[in-house]
DNA sequence: CTGAAAGCGCTTACAG
DNA sequence: CTGAAAGCGCTTACAG
């Protein structure tokens, strides 16, 4: 008796004196097979121990049951921190809960068209890739290959190529805009980071709009994701020296660096929220929790991340996509200090 | 010319007029072929844009390059969020990325013992399986079926059974209680979580013995991990309504715990760290950023789960194991507002 | 109701 | 230097 060998089909076949294909049918429950064989097969299947092989399984259905998640700023970043700390947590985590709940397990994979990524990166059933790059070759490997992905946010190049769940990111800054002056901002300056992805890229046009439409001189500084706090400093120095036109509000799309100019504005002298509002475009922790707190959209990104596994189980098991999940959720605007006078 | 279907070897093969052993041969560095036919069959590979199949790979070597992260907590909550955001973050970040350069992809699998598990959280070469419980069944299942695992921090009930990275909860909690005791402290309680995992296990019974050498009255309190801050209130009510005896430090095992102890304190007029000591034994980011800021140790939990996934790796190839990689990091104080008189 | 056979895409002795 | 054959563990027409 063989024992260090995990069991087979086969040794449950020889163990209940039937075919492999008859406990095939029995522990799927497919064809026809008489009650009590299926009952002998099931017993004795648990009895040695037997589950089947998900990579053979696999190879005979071309469907692994798993499903890649690819964190594009991960990709940017000398750390292996995104922006937010918070952000890729909340995705990852729904992500992996609600593709447990559909089947699927979920990988964390870096770029899957590097030459020395792992094999198995590019296993996956379908693909979800968060936030990707203009021209992001990445979307260009998996499209070429004929691999099913969804990308949360569209390749700015590449608008309607490919299955997207939209970022809603010109209605997202025109409701900050307006938050801003409805508290009484007149001159609102924007801060994106340095990536080119849809969301710094759309957020810039529809202030660009907006400044137009106010007839307001566009404030517009990029600031790399990765300086995190530091941003504060950074912005600080470019629009409270020297004598150009100084702002009397900040929309930072990103949360820490909101939070930064926030406190690098207070350390200068400057009063949040009396002499300058601060808001963010995509809440981090930071901005709960460092003083003064600072307003910000939720993204709920675990809604996003729980949508964009739903449509890659339908890519991956070829099923229609319902329209409803291509489009984001309503974000949440949670009004803190920096914008409550 | 078939066009949908994604080539294999055997497409290979045919266009460059060799054998798929021969193909195979070419590509894997394996064997003898002459250079020319190496550079024709990497040509037409390249060109016809093969790229091996993991699955297939997988089911002929019996092993797919993937890794299993297993975050025990994550099964306890109700939400996906384990206490302490940053932790899974840093963990999970940390392992993909050092997984990804050893080659391997990291899969996030809840409990690969329940029967509705997707069957591919099986299929990895190791797994590594943080924080377990007394018990885990999870050890219990990848152990029966002969899946090589490692686990960060002992299952308690089975010391030394498994690979480990050992926890040293002993240690770090007297460190704990020294560094409260040389800040003043003459009575120190402990707030431990209520999973029954070596952390908690072993920090009560280091508290205990604490206790016992200076003659000190144990003051201990269990609160479920996932209250978070809310345990502030909690620990309060306990200790400091009644007339019993008061302890003038906190050590907690969690960062959150220990914020909001620090933080309810203050509410009811309790100068921190005047009056009352706080400190964490696992770091969160609330520690940083809420106020008082709160002493805590760094467990490094991304150095951990490099050395976790080097163990893993190891395991899955079935190569030696440095022991080194077994001792957990040292971890690093860090002193805050909390315990700084 | 049950089973023999073919095949999913690879790799690896083995023979030429 | 090259290739035919077997086999990894399944599933699924198909035949009995």
């Amino acid at each position: 008796m063989q024992r260090s060998r995990r069991p087979t089909i086969r040794d449950v076949a020889a163990a209940a004196n039937v075919s492999p294909t008859t406990v095939s049918h029995a522990l799927n429950g497919k064809g026809v097979v008489k009650r009590e064989t299926v009952e002998r097969i099931r017993a004795v299947a648990e009895q040695i121990g037997y589950s089947p092989s998900a990579i053979a399984r696999g190879l005979r259905n071309s469907r692994l049951g798993t499903l890649a998640l690819v964190i594009r700023p991960f990709t940017t970043l000398d750390s292996f921190i995104p922006e937010g700390v918070d952000y890729f947590l909340r995705t990852a985590g729904s992500a992996s809960l609600v593709a447990m709940e559909h089947g699927y397990s979920l990988m964390l994979v870096g770029d899957p068209g590097k030459p020395d990524s792992p094999l198995s990166a590019r296993a996956a059933d379908a693909y979800i890739v968060t936030e990707p790059f203009e021209n992001d070759p990445v979307l260009t490997i998996l499209d070429q290959q004929r691999v099913p992905f969804v990308s949360v946010g569209a390749d700015p190049a590449r608008r309607d190529a490919f299955v997207t769940i939209e970022a809603r990111a010109v209605e997202q800054a025109r409701a900050a805009f307006e938050h801003l002056r409805s508290a009484g901002a007149r001159r609102i300056a924007l801060v994106t980071g340095t990536d080119r992805n849809v969301w710094n890229l759309d957020s810039q046009a529809a202030y660009a709009a907006w400044c137009e439409e106010l007839g307001q001189e566009p404030l517009l500084l990029t600031v790399p994701e990765a300086q995190g706090e530091d941003a504060g400093d950074i912005v600080l120095d470019r629009f409270f020296t020297g004598r150009g036109p100084r702002p009397d509000a900040f929309h930072c799309l990103t949360g820490r660096h909101a939070s930064g100019v926030a406190a690098a504005a207070i350390r200068r002298g400057i009063a949040v929220p009396a002499d300058l509002l601060v808001m963010a475009g995509s809440g981090s922790l930071q901005n709960q929790m460092l003083s003064p707190t600072v307003t910000a959209f939720d993204l709920r990104p675990e809604l996003i991340a729980q949508q964009a596994v739903e449509v890659a189980a339908c890519l991956a098991e070829r099923r229609a996509i319902d329209p409803a999940l291509l489009r984001s959720p309503d974000v949440v605007l949670q009004v803190r200090e920096s914008t409550s006078r």
